[in-house]
DNA sequence: CTAAATTTTTAGAATAATTCCAATTACTAC
DNA sequence: GTAGTAATTGGAATTATTCTAAAAATTTAG
């Protein structure tokens, strides 16, 4: 198990302990995730886990997403009206949009760069979580 | 006019400088966003904008908003999924999500917090934006 | 000034991502 | 095992936005 993500046992116990079931669809689907953190869109996803178990639907896809996103497993991407993107990443990061090619890249936050981003916030103001997206290029490496 | 703001002869130049015309709607659309700074939806403005010139067409309100943000008068702010709001504000700022009301916030930015912020980039990373979201509560006030 | 070229506007059709719906299917608790 | 609840499924519906092609406006060239 990498550090920032959770063990299937965690992520079995961590759907029920917040009152949902654990089933092979939402395990499957945050296996993928796993499998290849490259931040795919919901359909993405669907082609992948379709490999495994083709009579999953899309729908479903986008419940066990769901399910995952609201049960702290997985973060919900969003850039620039583009289709959302998931990512089991569970360390406080912010992500990088690299034009040219399209692809999101992780970058990690320090927890003192977050807390001082709080202070701006005018008083009784409080911000649950902070979204943070870098929009530029990546250098080219041929 | 407003210190972050430009006035309408700026938004003329802009235009052309940028290489776009200055039109009625164009001007029109940039002036409903000064008027009332909440960051509406196209849908908003268009509605808006209707008042003063019936005629109008959605389509068009899409356009001028688009060529406004490519001629940097104006920011389109994005978050989780909902529709694309639109924000006259020049300086670089975050926005606040109130998720009672809907609300939305523009909160300064401190250019030296943003050069923080690059810092945390991988050498040859350039980012040529940065998009902050902050997600939270706003106190109550009877 | 007038004609040609270019840009913009317009209404409506089309699209893309997501959500909704109602009918199965699968689990869980007794 | 049966009843109750939750999850899955396929397809329809929705929403925000973009596309398209024609008309209108503006600029440029002569």
């Amino acid at each position: 198990m990498s550090s920032h993500t959770s063990s299937s046992a965690n992520v079995a116990e961590h759907l029920v302990r917040s009152g949902h079931r654990s089933t092979p669809q939402r395990e499957l689907v945050y296996r993928s995730l796993v499998a290849k953190r490259d931040h795919p869109t919901a359909d993405e996803v669907f082609a992948r886990v379709k490999r495994a178990k083709p009579s999953i639907s899309l729908a479903t896809v986008y419940n066990c997403l769901e399910t995952l996103v609201h049960c702290n497993l997985v973060r919900a991407v969003n850039f620039e009206r583009g289709p959302t993107r998931y990512c089991p990443n569970l360390l406080p990061h912010a992500h990088f949009h690299d034009e040219a090619s399209g692809v999101t890249h992780d970058i990690e936050l320090p927890s003192e760069l977050l807390a001082q981003l709080r202070t701006l916030l005018p008083s009784g103001y409080t911000a649950e979580n902070i979204e943070i997206n870098f929009h530029g290029k990546v250098p080219f490496r041929p």
